[in-house]
DNA sequence: CTGTTAGCGCCTTCAG
DNA sequence: CTGAAGGCGCTAACAG
């Protein structure tokens, strides 16, 4: 079978009109006859007719590609933002182009060149932390660039998050708010994980407001997980800090933290009260529920593919929309 | 600023060759003198050239993308599989360009039209389940098709995944082997989750060939979410029904069921043992960790993706990938 | 081993 | 409101 796929040249001469008008009904653009349209749409449908993006593409030297740079894909964080792309992009031509740079720029600033080799109409990407050699194609480029997840920094074009600092901060607010002043910290390794970095000099600012320093710290070599932070929490408490509190770098490492309680039979809040990140299902899950940050990830990578179509140039001023952060009351703190 | 981008015109111009002869050094296509190759890879680092996609795909009609069309990103599982197709595709010029159809045939459809209109080298698919028109369209694209998670039908080019059936049977032999003869079942909603219905199936026979049938059974209305297994459990355990054991459908459900033991205060595996499917992380780090049935989602997308970049024709005959599925013992049942 | 010649299918520009 | 002409940057097919 596999019949050649029909072209504009099939349409055009189905409808009886020159190929040009055929494209002008596609794209919307220009005056169109509605008898004209008409005709044209009936003869598309009759055909089967799918325009063929990478003509379009070569044609007009834009696609209808979004790029989009994640550091990750194993912590449910980054599909859940480019779940939010998704759906902002669901009734539309435009179709994300996704490369994971697990963290590091070198890998970023590789996948950005491969991107922009499709043309892409925006890029999507994390953090304000980028090569030269990134910054020059991401600014040269002229196309829309959203920067994702924080806010505490100067965009190229926009950044869509939150203020890591002040969501670290008002964790610590919350705690001695509660009367706790003991209160540990317990996070995974950084060097990669900026933001993480971020929440936790937000969370020592938020203590010395009090008066207070960290009562004890550990930070676990490696990604955050569910089981490094219940590991995490022991080696913490193992070597007899005094804590009655602790905070950690996210939800994941948080929800170990209450397992190793469980096992230890640990009362939580009494003996040991527990502050996470994120806002997972799954720390709303727990016998109690966890006492955390939610993050409005989905709205992240909503807001910024909803941005980004809304124009095609770049606005005078780097822009900052602030998708905020709300405290979870929940149980454990 | 922003210099038109160099062409292949310009490199050939630089390195004093055809343009023809520039392309064949970057494909690595045909016989190239080894002077004539440094040269022209010369003149594209001094001029940063990078090829331009859309055009390539127009001149080829194949493009360097891999379409990969997804049910869901709210489950880990799906990510995961991602994360195995980038993986194998990391050191090649292949993307991946995402689609998500929310386990919807009809957004397959139309999320595969758009796709197709990309000229993809391949494309990646979930299950055997397409309508009829997106059946159409993958078997007369010609190219490369993958279809993953499931092996237990006949795929259209190769299906990569494990036997849900075998699973389900597994977990029903594994816990009557264990001594557990009142085993109940708890799931979410499978109208659209079709594995899910085939491991219940694969349990009933497993359950049938020791002489038994369920205890007792609780489908949610809705997705699988931790919270769902919590509630679940619970209006299972409600009924009165008398149960030593639960199947669930999947690692989510079980450690919900997990938690509401750990509210309702029953002990794991005396009282109620509990069984998943999966092997997720979450599940391996609670106080005991769960026992399940590790699917190898990373496994299932890298081998995919793998095997379709071997060739460029679909052999023969459909081929079947079976990455198998291992019982974690754990400690729950 | 390398060059020449024609497009790929669409969009942009300019006329009408 | 519609059409004609040209070209986007690359690759395929053939020639040498």
């Amino acid at each position: 079978m596999q019949r050649e796929a029909p072209t504009l040249a099939h349409v055009a001469r189905l409808a009886a009109v020159s190929e040009n008008t055929v494209s002008r009904v596609i794209r919307n653009k220009g005056p169109i006859a509605e008898e004209t349209r008409k005709r044209v749409i009936e003869a598309i449908d009759s055909l089967g007719y799918v325009p063929n993006r990478a003509a379009g593409a070569l044609a007009s030297s834009s696609s209808l590609i979004i790029g989009v740079l994640l550091p990750s894909l194993s912590n449910i964080v980054f599909p859940e933002v480019l779940r939010g792309i998704h759906a902002a992009l669901a009734d539309t031509p435009y179709q994300a182009m996704i490369g994971v740079t697990d963290y590091d720029l070198l890998q970023e600033q590789k996948l950005l060149g491969s991107l922009l080799a499709w043309q892409p109409a925006a890029i999507v990407t994390t953090g304000f932390d980028h090569t030269d050699a990134s910054r020059r194609m991401l600014e040269q480029s002229g196309i829309r660039i959203a920067e994702l997840m924080d806010i505490d920094d100067r965009p190229i074009d926009i950044a869509v998050g939150l203020s890591h600092r002040g969501a670290g901060r008002e964790s610590a607010r919350h705690l001695v708010a509660r009367g706790y002043r003991r209160i540990g910290y317990v996070g995974h390794d950084w060097s990669a994980d900026r933001r993480a970095h971020f929440r936790y000099e937000g969370f020592r600012q938020g203590l010395q407001e009090a008066g207070l320093s960290p009562a004890a710290e550990f930070r676990f070599e490696g990604a955050s997980s569910t089981m490094a932070g219940r590991e995490a929490l022991a080696q913490l408490l193992g070597r007899g800090g005094d804590v009655d509190a602790v905070v950690f770098s996210n939800d994941d490492m948080a929800v170990g933290g209450f397992m190793h309680c469980l096992g230890a039979g640990l009362a939580i809040p009494e003996r040991l009260a527990l502050f996470g990140f994120n806002g997972l299902d799954i720390g709303q899950a727990l016998p109690r529920p966890l006492s955390t940050i939610r993050s409005n990830r989905f709205l992240i990578g909503r807001t910024a593919a909803e941005k980004l179509l809304e124009a095609r140039e770049r606005p005078a001023e780097p822009q900052i929309i602030d998708t905020g952060f709300e405290i979870v009351e929940g149980a454990t703190a």
